[in-house]
DNA sequence: TTGTCTCCCTACGGGAGACAA
DNA sequence: TTGTCTCCCGTAGGGAGACAA
């Protein structure tokens, strides 16, 4: 069984409550019952090494399954907490039971459940011991302090995910006043071999009781690489969880557990998960939630409804991240800048589809690839305000000789079967729109405008997708748009307006939670800024794995870096330039 | 496999030789090839709970195998070494090839390997980091120090046997002056785990490298009891070897190892090794030369040759024991004062059947029960110069009440099959000695002599164990004979001499080295002590495990302590009163 | 508000001779 | 000869305010 790889691990099931604290307000594991995709890509992506797919027989790349049940643990090792969760394929969809689940559900801070994250300063993991309690941390989920001691100081005892007691010091104190952890944390930082850059994370539930727990960021020395999966050469080498390194001062200077971002599954475990899934029998599998590692079991509503969307390169997009202190939830936006096919076996899988070049350059470009669920449609009819000299030649002939490469024309989404479960669990209004006329191909290349993606979609991506064609001509938007002058092509007005805006936002809500509907409102009624690519604008490019659009090509220029997020205005971020990934 | 228990153990094979001197010089394994006796009651002793032997199907108490393969092994968390015997049950039984091992042989000293062992005193173990070297350890494995330095020192580079390496400063300092070890000398002992009654073996090779091994002691708390085996109700609570305390400061403090004498060896791997020999299939076992935990895979003609004896209640013996700091061996003696019978399913086996009152009452009272190949006899011919009185009434009555319960007459060694196999082996001239009259059943129950053992042996019995009844009858002794004062009923003369002396020392010079039998030979040249029992005095007792010679019944009085074993001036023991058998 | 610095106090590690068993 | 003590020094841990981002 897929069990084996984690058999000693986490012995008992967390609070629920605690443990979606502990893995982050955007974690969704979807409630127990209800139908789902499986995305053995994802699963892979967790992996300590590449899987070696060739043994799987069914070359599918994505499973609809029921998910039967879902166990909330921690790693006895590094306190990270996992899901396990087991699921049986479904080839026919009846109809999921409606129930919702403690974790799939918004903020939990309706339970009384309140959290706080932090990441470690290297003052905080490395100096004499002491621990900057951040003021709302302080006020929002420590015991309230007697400020008229002098100093003001209490103990506090908390518990970890293994339910070990740690007691600190809490003192404000200082000129000017400041709240720290004094005592006890020192051996905090040792017993769970924190580092800079690691994230605790304090939780206060509705008895009051405080629990704690940690994030760990992907050891530094390398950027983490999660822009994209590439089923061939996965790039990191095997690192064995090997518990070594008990040895005496003088051998091995290991911490008994990888840092890395991959490592937690065991490649087989995938491997396993995924011929079973073939196979139509049940299975399990174990998700690390991590940021930069999305969910690989996503409700199929969530999945059916973003693939209803006309991605298509140029198509602004956002997608929501939380805060590193999980007290919020922030949205950035970017710009669809390539649609990705995968190599074999995964070539008719959505996931990790969309390449986007993100407006805010320098923190968001390490997630370059990402799946359609995760994005929202931005409702903007930008309006060009000033033409924006190309940079480049447009390389309309270069995406051409693409697309005749290899065997037959390059499709959007050429996953058949796919496709046809999309079609069955389709509710009925949504066939009701006009199939757009094909034959756009190569229509208008204007680098000042994006044709849809659509125009290159073959007849027979035309009838699996009519409604995304039709959403093309679906208008207007009600958003505000941006003032901001925007430099660059961005999306044709009326062209790119989502079918629905219910309808995404409805997903987007269900994906990212309530706050995340709030959010999103904030942002649409902020200043709106777009950029461009310099080099596909107007060009919807099919881009192979292997082939990629690599930054250069891409070439993302960003014009104005100033963006007034109100909704920052609380965050954590560690100021030394951690990327924000790694929080 | 058996094997699995310890799979993640000890990849590689140490050097014999290195191996060796830490396990002790008394250690003996068996050539590769050689004909050996197993006994899972031996193999149990080293488990770490009680092994449920009531799924064996073969009520066999010991298994006649080949030795065919043997890796001397360190375990990589405690540095114990161990080796791992794989043994093929062999039903017949070919002529052994004639193999000497390395480790069976005496010293090793003559390969240019040179060891000395130290118990760690409190100061070594546990004050500001120094380690007393003994002088004779200093000159006689250490480099030699430049003594024109003042002071003199050096660094030493040792490796432990995983080849860390680990640098001590060795300095000659203070006044007086003395060896010792400072810088880097805590970092062992921390790295280590060492406390207080652990040993360290200084190894010097041929090549003058250095290395050093660790004995551990059980960890104090309790006495450590391998007075006896008890199939049923094995004293110890299972300690799992969890390699848990990983965690916090806060939570659990384990060492990472157990320090029981137990707990080394699965009682599962008993079991099967025990279930495989039983159906005559090879199997592996795991064995930890120990103080006190005998070698239970043993040279058949050793075996055989104990089994020859006459033991009987009374008969004087020595045990040979290495000196802590295993330069040298030391016999001590004492008396059999009670032959055990085991409960079912071991009822017909040699293990531990001699019960011996030690003449140094403190320090070997703990190794009560003994193996008959673990002694040699003394060829004494006591004189009782003064009567005893009886401090509590002979126990005439209970004791025959004890030797009618069960299912008929207890025997010495009611184990036919073995017996079987004995004869098989044995040369001719043993079977031509004449057969005791039998019938002798509660002859002369005189407090001041002993009878027998023999008196008690139904005719089976005797058929098979003719020589011992002859052994009975011959004499005299040429050992010289003690007159210190004699408290209690020592073996009558005439009636316990060996049958062959020089047979008796071969196996006993096989077992313990060239070294015993020198030793044995000063003893046999020093005074002689012989203490008896208040209780059993002249009554051969066949005792149930579970009755029991309990401590109150036999009742030790030692009359005078003192007691000049010249071997004994450069011990290392610890003076604050470690038992023995713990070192 | 909070990250980092420096100061400074204390505890502990550990190296030395004194001294005694 | 060597176990243990006490002394004493150096370093590291860590708790405090200063100061600046």
């Amino acid at each position: 069984m897929a069990a084996a790889e984690a058999a000693e691990k986490g012995r008992e099931s967390l609070d629920p409550l605690i443990w979606k604290a502990c893995a982050g307000s955007g974690v969704r594991i979807p409630p127990v019952g209800s139908l789902v995709y499986y995305f053995p890509q994802g699963h892979a992506e967790q992996a300590s090494a590449a899987p070696d797919f060739s043994s799987v027989a069914c070359d599918r790349s994505f499973f609809l399954c029921t998910l039967v049940n879902v166990q909330f643990l921690a790693d006895p090792d590094t306190d990270e907490v996992f899901a396990r969760m087991r699921l049986e394929p479904r080839i026919s969809a009846p109809a999921p039971p409606p129930e919702r689940s403690v974790v799939e559900d918004g903020e939990g801070k309706g339970d009384g459940v309140a959290s706080f994250a932090k990441v470690l300063t290297p003052s905080d993991a490395n100096n004499g011991g002491g621990f900057s309690v951040p003021r709302f941390c302080a006020d929002s989920i420590f015991p309230p302090l007697d400020y008229s001691d002098d100093p003001p100081v209490q103990s506090l005892k908390i518990l970890d995910v293994h339910s070990t007691q740690w007691d600190f010091r809490h003192i404000y104190r200082g000129t000017p006043r400041r709240h720290l952890l004094t005592t006890g944390w020192s051996n905090f930082v040792n017993g769970k071999k924190l580092v800079a850059g690691d994230s605790v994370v304090f939780i206060k539930n509705k008895f009051e009781e405080l629990f704690v727990g940690v994030r760990r960021t992907a050891r530094s020395g390398g950027p983490l690489d999660i822009s994209g999966y590439s089923a061939k050469p996965l790039i990191d080498p095997p690192t064995p969880f090997s518990r070594a390194a008990k040895r005496g001062a003088n051998s091995g200077s290991g911490e008994g557990f990888s840092r890395n971002c991959r490592g937690r599954v065991l490649p087989e475990a995938v491997v396993e998960a995924t011929t079973l899934a073939g196979l139509d029998h049940p299975f399990e599998v174990v998700y690390y939630p991590r940021v930069g590692s999305p969910e690989f079991v996503v409700r199929k509503e969530v999945v059916e409804a973003a693939l209803r969307v006309p991605w298509s390169t140029g198509t602004r997009v956002k997608m929501a991240m939380e805060t590193v202190d999980s007290s919020r939830i922030t949205s950035f936006q970017g710009t669809v800048s390539c649609i990705v096919q995968h190599s074999p076996p995964f070539s008719y899988s959505p996931w990790r589809t969309l390449e986007v070049t993100w407006d805010e350059a320098d923190v968001f470009q390490t997630v370059k690839r990402v799946s359609p669920w995760q994005l929202e449609l931005v409702s903007a009819t930008p309006q060009i305000l000033t033409p924006y000299p190309a940079m480049k030649k447009p390389r309309t002939a270069q995406n051409q000789e693409l697309l005749s490469d290899g065997a037959g024309p390059s499709t959007f989404f050429r996953m058949s079967d796919f496709s046809t479960m999309v079609m069955e669990s389709m509710s009925p209004p949504i066939f009701s729109h006009n199939i757009f006329p094909a034959g756009m191909q190569g229509a208008r290349h204007n680098p000042m405008c994006v044709s849809s993606l659509s125009n290159f979609l073959p007849d027979i991506t035309l009838r699996m997708y009519p409604e995304k064609l039709n959403s093309n001509n679906s208008l207007p938007t009600t958003s505000h748009v941006s003032t901001e002058l925007s430099i660059g092509c961005a999306s044709q007005s009326g062209s790119l307006s989502p079918p629905s805006q219910n309808s995404i936002y409805y997903y987007g809500s269900e994906l990212f939670g309530n706050a995340a509907v709030n959010n999103s409102s904030n942002v649409m009624n902020s200043s709106l800024r777009l950029f461009g690519t310099t080099i596909h604008i107007g060009q919807p490019v099919i881009a192979d794995d292997k082939e990629g659009c690599n930054n250069n090509a891409v070439s993302v220029r960003p014009y104005s870096i100033s963006f007034p997020y109100p909704q920052r205005q609380f965050h954590d971020d560690p100021p030394q330039g951690l990327p924000f990934v790694e929080t």
